[in-house]
DNA sequence: CCAGACGTTGTT
DNA sequence: GTCTGG
DNA sequence: CCAGACGTTGTT
DNA sequence: GTCTGG
């Protein structure tokens, strides 16, 4: 699963990753080894250019980095203090969930990561491991998002807010976890983002060859805490025998 | 009809 | 907003 | 995801 | 044990 992963890259360089454009317009987070849930991410969406009216222009789309939240907050939510439930949505059931069908269908995003956090469970203290991909790209996790609207006396507010999707982990991840976020691969961007594909079904299952390329090392339990933030966060730590990764444990049987 | 939910993970 | 449960 | 709080009365 | 905050 997702619930913690690690970003630093700026928008000009995500944007440049992502073929994008920049539309954090300055309001950008900074580099970030411990993302956490309603923290403030960057995000990856692509739409039809509205006029000065609103209208949008169904001949054209823009992909632009953004700025969002993460843990979802649909528009009918009567306050935001759900999200932190909604940090992650079942890549098996988004299109069902009432919570997540409108943004499944309409408002999908890709959430930039230089890694993810996953805390294996096992004797003892979970250990944290940090995934990604070797060659220094960034990964591609799937999202969707949904505009809340904030009201602040007789102003209201756009707050946007998105939700990593989840799938069965597969390969060397299920060392560490049974679930883990779905990471598409470059050639399936597109078809994640296109505005005008309602059903994204056929990109739902997760891509041996993208979770082959990944790397796990275990990492310092400091990662715990989320007022730890620097760059030794992701670096290895050394292991213990007994607390090697069982490449057995979450085979399903 | 109205009220209440709307989510995931992990653990037992 | 929309569906489910009672 | 993990960490940290979890409470009231009265007095200053 | 369970909820909230980040």
């Amino acid at each position: 699963m997702c619930g913690r992963y690690a970003s630093t890259k700026n928008p000009a360089l995500l944007a440049a990753e992502f073929d994008a454009v920049d539309g954090t317009g300055g309001e950008a987070p900074g580099p970030d080894y411990n993302v956490a849930p309603t923290k403030r991410v960057l995000a990856v969406v692509e739409r039809h250019p509205r006029d000065e009216e609103g209208n949008a222009d169904p001949g054209t789309v823009e992909r632009s980095v953004r700025v969002m939240r993460w843990g979802l907050v649909p528009h009918w939510a009567k306050d935001t203090s759900g999200a932190a439930k909604m940090i992650n949505a079942r890549s098996e059931s988004v299109l069902a969930k009432p919570a997540y069908r409108d943004s499944a269908a309409k408002r999908r995003c890709l959430v930039p990561a230089d890694g993810w956090y996953e805390w294996q469970p096992g004797e003892g203290r979970k250990q944290p491991y940090f995934i990604n991909p070797g060659d220094g790209s960034s990964l591609a996790m799937a999202g969707i998002w949904s505009v809340w609207w904030q009201q602040e006396g007789d102003e209201r507010r756009p707050v946007i807010t998105c939700a990593v999707l989840t799938t069965d982990a597969i390969g060397e991840m299920t060392a560490v976890h049974h679930r883990m976020p779905l990471v598409l691969p470059r050639d399936r961007w597109s078809a994640w983002l296109d505005p005008d594909r309602p059903d994204p079904t056929d990109l739902l299952a997760p891509d041996p060859a993208v979770v082959a390329a990944l790397e796990l090392r275990p990492v310092s339990m400091r990662v715990n805490s989320i007022r730890n933030n620097d760059p030794s966060l992701v670096d290895a730590v050394a292991l213990g025998e007994s607390e090697k990764p069982e490449p057995t444990l979450f085979e399903l049987s």
